[in-house]
DNA sequence: CCTGTCACG
DNA sequence: GACGTACGTGACAGGG
């Protein structure tokens, strides 16, 4: 039975995203028992929906009803002005995996839920309220959102639900001053900072109302804005036309959306308890199941309480991983069952096959999805065809059995970039990447392997077969099955498609498994804060920055070489001269022999192999005692900057871009920090003369300056805040030379006597105490006797009795827990704090040390999450991060203002989760090149 | 593949 | 009392 909409039919029409909004900020971050995943909004969303139903009824309640949602963050109204909406903040991460569930909510009240992809709810709302209006019925926007009060007259009001209160013509008027028609003039006029619509500057809502009033409309106003007696506004309104004219575009709502239902689609239907309930009782909504199958006069549907052995056991029971469902995916209907299945769940695992490791070079030969554990497809694209030839044999032509990759890219892409469905990844920032070259932009998504270096860093690596092996009790296929090794390894097209589907199959199979298993974790352990915060955002940010690259001078770096093998080649001849005969300059083992046993130098000993120690601290103190050693160590500098730097550099330059892209690994060091290669942009020379010339390789293009801004002493001043060392934190709050504060306060030197030994030594001790110093080790570093150095230790702590304090607290935390923690949270693993001898040792001055480096760690990558909002509206790209260190690449013209921004955003990176009692100073240069810029 | 050496923070 | 020690990385060359 179906009534036709028409007059006495009455519509409501809700705003879903502000009712997300509201229960998201109303609730604290509430998470499913079971399984940890955030639940909060969606618990809030159903109280709300179940009181909005609960109060409909008398002569006022509806007879149609729907709930609007946004579909993804792209609209026209992006296509007008790109900045529209552009200084939102980025949706919570752990709202987004609740946004499917707010949908599934909606139906299982059964009420209808709309939305439609590139339109704002509002413009849904404006076409269904018009179109209600127009049949002869009433319409009641339950909303409070301005930007839809155009729309209220002629039957049309709102209601602010969490006010009780209605807005008719008269409540518009009294917000704009202008009846609903001309609201959206005001709106134009006055702009809204929200959605950031420009207006005209200087205008308000006030004097914008006045304006329409006088004139009668915005056209009006435009075309005579010459009579406008103030002439301030008289000038706004001239000097920026086509920005209103623009504001009114954005503010105006569509009324002509194209709808695939009708307004009769939406009529009031009862909640099915067979569906309701059961959804519910999915979300673990206890007191809320209870009411509504009471209401209903049905059970309660039971909710277990998960049991603290099943919440603690890493493995549930899963189908057994094998290839029996896996499935190769040919043409269009079959992916897109793929693709509605992904939709449906509102998650699936992702895995690329490409032609090499490079993403920035490497091609896609196919695709994986996995939905359900078990189930995975392969999407094959770029497999060669099989000719039995290789290298220049090899045949350049498609293998059949593919799908066109643009017809693939072009069917999931719109599935790859949907807010509103997660994509689970390992190592996703590679996928990542590749798919970026194909103009895909994946987004959201989780990493198994960060979520995996949050929960255990320093237990075990996080790669797939470790995580596979160690997680689920199941080694992956080795890629080397498929595409061998050394010599004759192939590349992934070349490998045949039935088995290369079951390797990438496989692949995702495992991810999704493994995110199953472990993302639950996160909250269990209270760490989802620091994934949320300190990984996952952080992925997107490292891809930008690896994409961007740095430009290298490759005549530079030639010239360097060029000079360095004449130097080498002088050495050499001489080394020789002096040793007495010609031998490899570069083997530890024949230079052994020469020094210790044919000149017998003293000093000679053998390590582990039984081979000579010829390391540089052994050499310099030889060359007292002979002019070879010193040659050696001359020879050895010349040779790592040649082969490490100026030779090795050029080869990573990309022939596309110019440029020299390393990538950087999140999970590369224990501590938090991130680590680089291919090439490692962590360690260009700096500490030399000569090795600090091959920074001036690294250069910016014409017009443009590199910037580089670092923390200034950041782990001391961690130090100083943690341990609570008061001489210490004054000595940073003004401004002092730290070394010479401590050698001051150590020797009892005044600062205006201090001398550069006594504060070398000072330096030394710092750097040590942040290492968990030792009396050998210092000794070493000085060169001192060991009983000076310990007596310099003893000094120190009595000085700084904190620092004392703070050690045993952090060691005796780490052999209670086996973990140590940064200031923020993240937990680093220290399981070798148990263990007797030597290793114990190791692993004690690795527990003191990683709070402080992992603190910093955590605040610059802060300061990089925040970076790219901060700079979006500068020319300025950010390239580089060397651990306290981050470099830019700037117009010239506006570099001293990025440095401004950017200073602000890394001194200020630790607030608001951490307030550190001593001030974060960052130090700014530019210049031509890095070593100009340093 | 492992070890020694050395570049960086 | 002896032992071996500064913390965290990655790249290269030599040598088995």
């Amino acid at each position: 039975m179906t009534t036709q909409f028409g007059t006495g039919c009455h519509l409501h029409l809700i705003d879903g995203s502000a009712f997300i909004f509201r229960a998201y900020h109303a609730l604290p971050p509430l998470t499913r028992k079971s399984d940890g995943v955030p639940i909060g909004a969606v618990a809030g969303f159903c109280n709300m929906l179940h009181r909005y139903v609960e109060g409909n009824t008398g002569p006022d309640a509806p007879t149609h009803v729907a709930v609007i949602f946004d579909k993804g963050s792209h609209t026209f109204r992006n296509d007008l002005y790109d900045l529209y909406k552009a200084n939102r903040d980025a949706m919570p991460e752990d709202l987004r995996p609740q946004m499917p569930l707010t949908r599934r909510a909606t139906e299982a009240f059964n009420i209808a839920c709309k939305e439609i992809a590139g339109y704002e709810a509002d413009d849904i709302i404006a076409t269904l309220a018009v179109q209600a209006r127009e049949a002869g019925g009433r319409v009641t926007i339950i909303s409070s959102d301005k930007d839809l009060m155009q729309l209220v007259g002629g039957g049309v009001e709102m209601l602010d639900a969490m006010k009780n209160l209605r807005i008719d013509v008269e409540g518009v008027e009294a917000k704009f001053g202008v009846k609903p028609d001309r609201v959206v003039d005001v709106q134009a006029l006055a702009g809204d900072a929200v959605d950031n619509v420009p207006g005209a500057p200087g205008i308000g809502i006030k004097t914008a109302a006045l304006l329409i009033n006088e004139y009668g409309s915005l056209e009006e106003l435009l075309d005579r804005a010459e009579e406008i007696k103030q002439p301030k506004r008289r000038q706004s309104l001239i000097d920026n036309r086509a920005q209103i004219e623009l504001s009114k575009k954005l503010v105006q709502l569509d009324c002509n959306t194209p709808l695939e239902f009708t307004l009769d689609d939406l009529e009031v239907r009862d909640p099915d308890p067979d569906v309701l309930l059961p959804f519910l009782a999915e979300m673990e909504f206890r007191t809320l199941s209870r009411r509504v199958a009471e209401q209903m006069g049905k059970d309660a549907p039971e909710i277990t309480e998960p049991s603290p052995a099943a919440a603690v056991s890493d493995a549930p029971e899963a189908p057994a991983i094998d290839d029996s469902a896996y499935e190769i995916v040919t043409d269009a209907a079959a992916l897109q069952t793929w693709i509605d299945r992904a939709y449906a769940r509102g998650h699936l695992a992702l895995d690329t096959e490409t032609t090499g490791l490079d993403d920035m070079t490497a091609d896609l030969v196919g695709f994986c999805l996995c939905i359900d554990a078990g189930h995975a497809c392969y999407v094959p694209v770029g497999h060669k065809a099989e000719d039995g030839g290789e290298g220049l044999f090899a045949s350049d032509t498609l293998a059949e059995g593919q799908m066109p990759l643009q017809t693939a890219l072009d069917m999931l892409k719109p599935l790859l970039e949907d807010d509103s469905i997660l994509k689970i990844g390992q190592n996703m920032k590679y996928d990542a990447k590749i798919l970026r070259r194909y103009g895909v932009t994946v987004a959201p998504y989780d990493d198994t392997m960060l979520i995996s270096y949050a929960l255990n860093a320093g237990l075990h690596n996080h790669g797939m077969d470790a995580l596979s092996e160690r997680y689920l009790g199941h080694t992956p296929i080795p890629i080397k099955e498929l595409i061998g090794s050394g010599k004759s390894q192939i590349t992934f097209d070349r490998v045949a498609i039935d088995k290369a589907a079951k390797y990438a199959a496989e692949d995702a199979d495992v991810t999704l498994r493994l995110w199953q298993l472990l993302k639950p974790r996160l909250h269990r352990e209270r760490l989802a804060t620091i994934y949320e915060t300190l990984e996952r955002p952080l992925s997107p940010v490292l891809a930008q920055m690896e994409v961007n690259g740095i430009q290298v001078d490759r005549n530079t770096l030639s010239r360097m070489s060029n000079a360095f093998s004449q130097k080498m080649a002088a050495l050499e001849a001489e080394i020789h001269e002096l040793a007495g005969e010609t031998f490899n300059v570069g083997s530890p083992k024949q230079l052994g022999e020469i020094l210790f046993e044919k000149m017998s130098l003293p000093g000679g000993k053998k390590g582990k192999t039984g081979a000579y120690a010829t390391g540089a601290d052994i050499l310099e103190d030889l060359a007292t005692e002979h002019d070879l050693p010193g040659r050696i160590l001359d020879w050895r500098q010349l040779s790592k900057l040649k082969s490490t730097y100026t030779d090795a550099l050029q080869e990573h330059i990309n022939p596309e871009t110019g440029r020299v892209h390393t990538s950087y690994m999140q999970t590369g060091a224990n501590t938090g920090r991130l680590s680089s290669s291919d090439p490692n942009l962590q360690n260009i020379p700096v500490r030399s003369e000569e090795g600090r010339r091959i920074r001036e390789a690294f250069v910016a293009p014409e017009g443009k300056v590199l910037l580089s801004l670092d923390y200034s002493q950041i782990e001391l001043r961690i130090l100083a805040h943690t341990a609570g060392i008061d001489a210490l934190k004054q000595a940073f709050h003004e401004g002092q030379d730290i070394h010479a504060a401590t050698a001051s306060e150590m020797f009892g030197v005044p600062l205006d006597e201090m001398t550069p030994d006594v504060r070398r030594q000072a330096k030394a001790i710092n750097f040590g105490v942040i290492y968990g110093i030792s009396g050998f080790g210092l000794a070493r570093n000085l060169r001192i006797p060991r009983a000076e150095a310990q007596g310099f230790i003893d000094r120190y702590f009595e000085r700084f009795p904190g620092i004392r304090e703070y050690m045993d607290e952090t060691t005796a935390f780490a052999k209670e827990n086996l973990y140590v923690e940064t200031l923020f949270g993240r937990r680093i693993h220290t399981p070798e704090i148990a263990a007797s001898g030597p290793r114990a040792g190791f692993a004690k001055r690795a527990a003191i040390n990683a709070p402080i480096q992992g603190t910093a760690a955590d605040i610059i990558r802060r300061a990089m999450i925040r970076m790219p909002e901060a700079i979006a509206n500068l020319p300025a790209k950010m390239l580089l991060q060397v651990h306290d260190e981050l470099v830019f690449e700037v117009e010239e013209s506006a570099a001293d203002e990025v440095a401004e921004v950017a200073r602000r955003i890394m001194e200020n990176a630790a607030d608001p989760a951490v307030h550190i009692d001593v001030p974060l100073v960052v130090d700014a240069g530019k210049g031509m090149n890095w070593a100009e810029a340093h």
